[in-house]
DNA sequence: AAAAAAATGTCAATTCATTGACAGAACTGT
DNA sequence: ACAGTTCTGTCAATGAATTGACATTTTTTT
């Protein structure tokens, strides 16, 4: 590694397995990047990143040469370029058919309140286990009987559930899921799924988080500022 | 450290940094407790959490010695006293008071889905700047004009502020939250706030998230099963 | 009562992540 | 076209987190 050139800008990394602690931070340089891409800045050096979003120059670096520099020494980096080189790695130019399962308070907030269309996800469809929701349209999506998902999932080759239903019922909706053939799992409910490795499970669990938010606080409170 | 001798279970720790690794994963082995404890089960081994929790009884081990020795030689950890020790670590033995800030699609969702007052949370009021929302009653709980905010926050001491608002005005309410006194905030704004290091703040970015499951997703497909 | 088994607390070793340093490439101004 | 400056890509050093190993304590069995 190290000795193949990159002959035309965009690089051939090999199969190295990339952290997920530098993926975690992908997403937000995306969001700088896309902020001083729609300022109209051209270029961005590591420093100037650094100094924004207050990160070390070093791990920038050191991050976007995972994926195979794509900066050019003297220079910098291109804003526009970077974005969309991130927005390949994070798999942003590709569509990816999602539903929602569990058309209660939170499924339907997540109906409404994420843009999924701007990013590449195509809104689908939305099930519900309570008769009372069935027909009912939210985001122009009416909301199917849990009866009919598994030959939803597999008919209109949906990649992305998401699971916003009770934890007593999730992990049997997550094997199901599995069985017709769903590649990833946004998981909110508060349970762990226990699902092949070839099934990408990415968990928000929000009691955790409110959780560690009162730990800081009474820490702060207890040891007076640290 | 090391040579204090805990003499009665409990024990005194003194005022060492523990990492936010170590403190991300207390709430999910305060959630692991509380289903052993409602199973009625009274003791647990850090091998037996190990095999259940899928990590390293190392790791457990390691983890609850921050917090200076939860468990005997030889018998292991008595499963409710350690659960009511997490928990008092997490600081939900303690009341806080919470307001949302933004009672929109995500708002609405947290203040019904969300069991604030299960964990010691007193769910407090609700602000939005959209008049037609004023007044509306959420969970028992009026919806209250911005213009209240700060009066309300000084008045009823409030500890945690959930912003669910869009990123335009985050920023800005955030600096007045500061200002009236708030210790924390639970933001799912998408911004990066900028507070003093005394406010704790907490963020929830969905869109990063929902990134981060299309990268693996894609990954996946890419390097074939790695 | 003694021996065997179980399981923690903790030290040391290892692995992983971040930061620092700098050679060399590209740019900028004269 | 040259000299000076900028700034990346990358290697090495440091720091943090995880895992492994085991002495010691307690429990359990005989």
């Amino acid at each position: 590694m190290g000795n193949l050139l990159s002959y035309q800008g965009a690089v051939e990394v090999e199969n190295k397995e990339i952290s997920q602690a530098v993926i975690s931070r992908l997403p937000r340089y995306f969001r700088y990047l896309g902020e001083l891409k729609d300022e109209g800045i051209e270029r961005v050096s590591s420093q100037e990143l650094s100094d924004i979003m207050k990160v070390t120059a070093s791990q920038i670096r050191q991050d976007f040469n995972n994926f195979g520099g794509f900066g050019q020494q003297g220079y910098g980096y291109k804003v526009e370029y970077l974005y969309e080189e991130i927005g390949k790695i994070l798999g942003l130019d590709k569509k990816h058919n999602l539903i929602i399962i569990g058309a209660g308070n939170l499924g339907q907030a997540l109906a409404n309140y994420m843009n999924f269309e701007r990013r590449g996800f195509l809104f689908k469809g939305m099930f519900d286990n309570n008769p009372a929701l069935f027909g009912k349209k939210i985001r122009d999506m009416e909301v199917r009987p849990m009866e009919e998902l598994s030959a939803f999932v597999r008919e209109n080759n949906i990649d992305i559930a998401v699971l916003t239903i009770p934890k007593s019922g999730a992990v049997a909706v997550a094997e199901q899921l599995v069985k017709d053939g769903i590649r990833g799992i946004w998981n909110f409910a508060h349970v762990d799924l226990n699902v092949p490795k070839s099934i990408q499970v990415e968990n928000v669990h929000l009691s955790d988080s409110l959780m560690k938010l009162t730990y800081n606080i009474n820490r702060y409170e207890q040891n007076g500022n640290i």
